[in-house]
DNA sequence: TAGCTTTGACCGGTA
DNA sequence: GTACCGGTCAAAGCT
């Protein structure tokens, strides 16, 4: 864990970079391997309205439901973070995570947003966050995911929003698919020709950072999205492969579709070393939008999905885990080969096996095109309007997305401080608007605003809600008393909120 | 000079 | 039949 957040020292990557990711990132980036599995708001929408309907013995593996999960004989528990589809990026939940109690958590949460124990949604996000880490752990048996996954300090995710909103150029490190392309290949079908990469949150300077190369050959403006899309090519000599990026003016890639498979090895010298500066002293240096096509034939390495993070190179901001990234899990070139050195690419590239290279879950789906596991990243810009969360702080709410599977859109909100970077993501969960997952990136630069008589609900924003500000320290306190061994850990994802009328 | 990006135009599918 | 749209082409410019 300490490796994944703080970089783990020993001078690869991350740690040498110093930052960690957002958190919901990094759920991501521990929930992206799987094929059969829940959207995060199905689980919560599950989670709310029938966790006294399983069996008090499956509790603790969360059994799949009807989807198609793992039988009953099977110890994960499966869903997708994202409802986007079945193509969503999905993680398992093993033994030692339940869902179930992940959402039943007594009392944690009450009304207000926060329970008898104080628990906070930051909070509970931290928890889910390490429990998932700490199943992952369990799960996988990489050793080397595992082991760094188990070994993480719980007090890593202190610094997740600080550093992810700190970032500096020379950090940019790909997001990456937390291996999903192990996970899953190990657990599916790969004959899948239907992928799609997350969109990665960062900020992509160069999309051959996957490990090909790859030529723009268009670029356009395409309806129902307010970002351009680029399109391209692998370079590779009758290569089919094809890629889609849609970015937003920031440069943070939105959204990669990958297209074809790679008939190839990645190309042995990188052109991105040159491109992004060869870090830590390996040529796979690149923020990686795709990790899809790892999928298609890029190679896979364990390690290389425990980076799912990756900074911006171009804008401090957009290193900020914005909602779009919340289920970033590109295979992060950068990353694992940081920490696992060129090495392990090769090892990879020896590896012919294209499941191997899977990195994203697969869909069923028949068609030759594949795209990316995750749903849209394109955040439709909605509203301008100024919600008043309880939160103490003043909202604007940003962009909104409508998730297969939930009724009720995730909206996304933005501090109104000017200069205030700090980012807010609401889900409610399907089966009841009130319950809410919500969700802080960043810290507030400033303090909280002259109090504001608030048409709704609830309890003081301050007192009911901790602030973003104070997240890290919360996480901080949870993650410390957290024993990520426990498997009897509750780890909260959801909470009933207060009356908070989120649109 | 090679390779790449940019960008307007063109093409084919679809409603 | 037509307009729209996504995808692709290809010339021009850039590195």
């Amino acid at each position: 864990m300490e490796t994944l957040f703080n970089g783990g020292g020993g001078g690869s990557g991350l740690g040498g970079l110093g930052f960690s990711p957002g958190p919901m990132t990094l759920l991501s980036s521990f929930f992206s391997d799987t094929d059969d599995c829940r959207s995060f708001s199905q689980l919560l929408a599950g989670a709310m309205t029938s966790p006294a309907a399983i069996p008090s013995h499956q509790r603790q593996g969360f059994p799949p439901p009807d989807d198609g999960g793992s039988g009953p004989g099977d110890e994960d528990f499966r869903f997708r973070p994202n409802s986007a589809v079945q193509q969503s990026p999905i993680f398992t939940v093993p033994q030692g995570l339940s869902p179930a109690g992940l959402l039943d958590s007594p009392g944690l949460f009450s009304p207000g947003g926060q329970g008898p124990f104080g628990m906070t949604h930051q909070q509970a996000l931290a928890q889910v966050t390490a429990q998932a880490a700490q199943a992952y752990s369990h799960m996988h048996v990489e050793p080397d995911y595992s082991s760094l996954l188990s070994a993480a300090p719980a007090t890593s995710l202190t610094q997740l929003p600080a550093f992810t909103s700190n970032a500096t150029a020379d950090q940019q490190v790909p997001p990456s698919a937390p291996d999903s392309s192990v996970a899953m290949n190990e657990s599916s079908d790969v004959s899948h020709s239907d992928q799609r990469s997350q969109p990665s949150t960062f900020t992509v300077d160069n999309p051959a950072a996957d490990g090909y190369n790859w030529r723009k050959y268009g670029q356009k403006q395409v309806k129902g999205s307010e970002f351009p899309r680029s399109y391209y090519k692998c370079t590779h000599p009758n290569c089919p492969v094809k890629k889609k990026v849609e970015r937003s003016l920031e440069g943070q890639v939105t959204e990669i579709i990958y297209k074809g498979q790679h008939n190839h090895q990645p190309p042995q010298t990188h052109k991105r070393a040159k491109d992004t500066g060869n870090r830590n002293g390996n040529s796979n240096s690149v923020g990686n939008p795709d990790l899809a096509s790892q999928g298609q034939g890029g190679n896979s390495n364990k390690l290389r999905g425990m980076a799912p993070y990756s900074m911006s190179k171009k804008g401090q901001e957009s290193s900020q885990v914005t909602p779009e990234h919340l289920s970033a899990t590109s295979d992060s070139e950068e990353v694992g080969d940081a920490e696992t050195g060129v090495d392990e690419r090769d090892e990879d590239e020896d590896e012919p096996n294209p499941k191997k290279r899977s990195t994203e879950v697969k869909v069923s789906e028949p068609a030759a095109s594949h795209r990316t596991v995750t749903e849209p990243r394109i955040i439709v810009q909605t509203t301008s309007e100024v919600d008043l969360l309880d939160d103490g702080y003043r909202w604007r709410k940003y962009g909104q997305k409508v998730v297969k599977g939930n009724p009720y859109p995730r909206s996304y909100y933005k501090c109104t401080s000017p200069g205030c970077n700090v980012r807010k993501h609401v889900e409610r969960a399907a089966s009841d608007p009130k319950a809410v997952i919500t969700t802080y990136e960043g810290k507030h630069n400033h303090d909280v605003p002259a109090a504001r008589s608030s048409s709704h609900n609830t309890a003081p924003s301050t007192a009911s809600q901790p602030r973003p500000d104070n997240a890290a320290a919360e996480k901080h306190t949870l993650m410390n008393k957290m024993d990520l061994r426990n498997n009897d850990q509750q780890p909260i994802a959801c909470s009933r909120l207060k009356e908070e009328q989120i649109t």
